[in-house]
DNA sequence: CTGTTAGCGCTTTCAA
DNA sequence: TTGAAAGCGCTAACAG
């Protein structure tokens, strides 16, 4: 038995099993039906012996082929990303892909650090879950030909695979939905939209549908996830406007409406009772609050899973035109909005 | 300028900067001083230039150093391991590593999978925030001699750094801060505890400590996360039981704390007024749940980070024995316990 | 200060 | 069927 710390190579296998390289190699790669069965045996035994592991980096280096995937992901923290990644992953698992997690904090020069990093790995796709990117991120990117999808974002002129909910639709259902309970006022908050094409869709979309009702007043805000006071005047501001009409707050996303949720209780508004309330994204306890609070639920995980299936096919060669995958929401009702 | 989709190499690089690739390698490396300022802004203007990013794939062939960590997680959608993942990841960036994730799912065989995986990607360390481990894959580990931390769990027998909670201590404030608050009857309700030793130091903190006063009927019981009738079952045995008497739960950990806390509501009990509810992991919906729910916060990301300093700590040579660094939890007093 | 050379561990012609 | 040898992109002696 072998006493040292390093690894075996497979010149180490090679000598232990009384052959070249060559065929040691050859047996790693499946092409067994070209060795004699008694060197696959050799070979067998001595790579167990030895406890080989073929080592990627050489690999890599050789054929160009790292099996790494890049994921760029612009807040772990957020469960909707998430649940994303967990879709990926497992499609990774299945497809013997390894992923290389860039987490950027939701800041624009470390999902810069990154995609340089990610290019550096040799990563041979990359699956981008963020906020934005600045040009010379595009250009680079663009100009590295390396196959990439991005996940519920679109980058203006910038041409590449995307996977996506139905925004408008969903959007739609939400709306009607509140509508349809009766609500005459209702307040669509988001965070500033910026060039975020999902939020200004599904912005468009509750315009579009509110205006189609006669009689309900459609309003819409914007703040910053973590300015807890604007937060605040904004509800308490809407509430007080429309003052006994039956009101409803529609929140872009889960991380946006956990912050709804404390400032209604921090004014003093119960979901349900005083005020209708509900989130895009699927919360996981979303009916442990209150009276629960309804959601329109994203398949993330099937979503991860499509993006990640769609990068692998364009590695291996895929060059259909680009394509965009979009899934539809599911609307979860719950007492926030059955009042 | 080039049009080739294949990236510039440091060879391309020397000839574009008229000089050989060891100055090249020299400039990257920062041994810049030994490089003329003439060399030097040529070599800058061909890296710029070429858009080149060495490898660092041939990087670590070469040097055996990839700057890889590996990460072992068994459940990517457990807040609690996010908090822990985003702590990790800040250290990597400040220290110029980058993160090799992969997700066990809570299988043992994945475990093993990626165990391998990450050596063949000679990862330069692994941290471990995983479920458990089987004798083969410890074998192989230990034997590895790869730097290793083992987060928020020790392996009996594996002698390795730790970090985790301070259990026996945080276990005590909480079920003294229960006692105090006049609940007569508590019960510590965790899922199996196996050989996982957090489960068990919590139990044999929360037994020692409810032992130590008198009156107080101390209960556990433990149940698959999944299995909601076996909770509902044990959440109504355990009130009707104790009819009459203040009473209180315990939940070992937050995922489980969502299911109790669903299983209070199938189960018609309200915390707060019927029951008194405390959980381990802090929640960033604990407020939002009726009238908020007492949790035992751990300090994740600075576990996380921590971990990950020790896992560098080692790689850059620290011989010392075995440290296990263990945090203080906070407890936060809501609506749950405090009736 | 600078360049040449020999590998790191692997795959892949090319010959035997 | 098998193996020797070249070379992926880089770093690290070793010479100038």
């Amino acid at each position: 038995m072998n006493t040292r710390v390093a690894r075996a190579t497979i010149s180490d296998v090679a000598k232990a099993a009384k052959t070249g390289k060559t065929s040691v190699s050859r047996y790693l790669n499946g092409e067994q039906h070209l060795l004699s069965d008694d060197l696959k045996a050799r070979i067998e035994f001595a790579i167990k012996q030895l406890d080989y592991r073929p080592s990627q980096m050489a690999r890599g280096l050789k054929r160009g082929r790292t099996r790494l995937i890049g994921l760029i992901i612009a807040d772990i923290t957020n469960p909707y990303s998430v649940d994303i990644l967990s879709g990926i992953e497992a499609a990774c698992r299945e497809k013997g892909f390894t992923l290389l997690m860039c987490n950027t904090n939701n800041e624009l020069d470390q999902e810069q650090h990154y995609l340089d990093l990610l290019q550096s790995y040799q990563v041979e796709g990359i699956v981008v879950n963020a906020v934005g990117m600045n040009e010379e991120g595009l250009n680079r990117l663009q100009q590295s030909a390396l196959p990439m999808v991005l996940i519920d974002r679109k980058i203006p002129g910038f041409a590449c695979d995307v996977v996506g909910l139905n925004n408008a639709k969903a959007t739609k259902e939400a709306t009607e939905h509140l509508i349809q309970q009766g609500f005459e006022a209702i307040l669509f908050i988001s965070e500033p939209t910026g060039t975020v094409n999902t939020r200004r869709e599904r912005l468009d979309a509750f315009r579009q549908t509110t205006s189609q009702h006669q009689g309900v007043a459609a309003e819409n805000a914007q703040a910053p996830l973590h300015d807890a006071s604007q937060i605040d005047d904004i509800l308490r501001n809407f509430h007080s406007r429309y003052r006994g009409m039956r009101k409803a707050i529609i929140s872009a996303n889960g991380s946006l409406t956990l912050q709804v949720a404390r400032s209604l209780r921090r004014v003093g508004l119960n979901w349900g009772s005083d005020i209708g309330l509900l989130g895009f994204d699927e919360l996981e306890w979303a009916e442990l609050a209150g009276v629960g609070i309804s959601t329109l639920k994203q398949p993330t995980w099937d979503m991860g899973y499509c993006a990640l299936n769609q990068v692998i096919s364009r590695i291996e060669g895929d060059k259909s035109s680009i394509k965009e995958s979009t899934f539809d929401g599911v609307l979860i009702i719950r007492g926030s909005t059955s009042c």
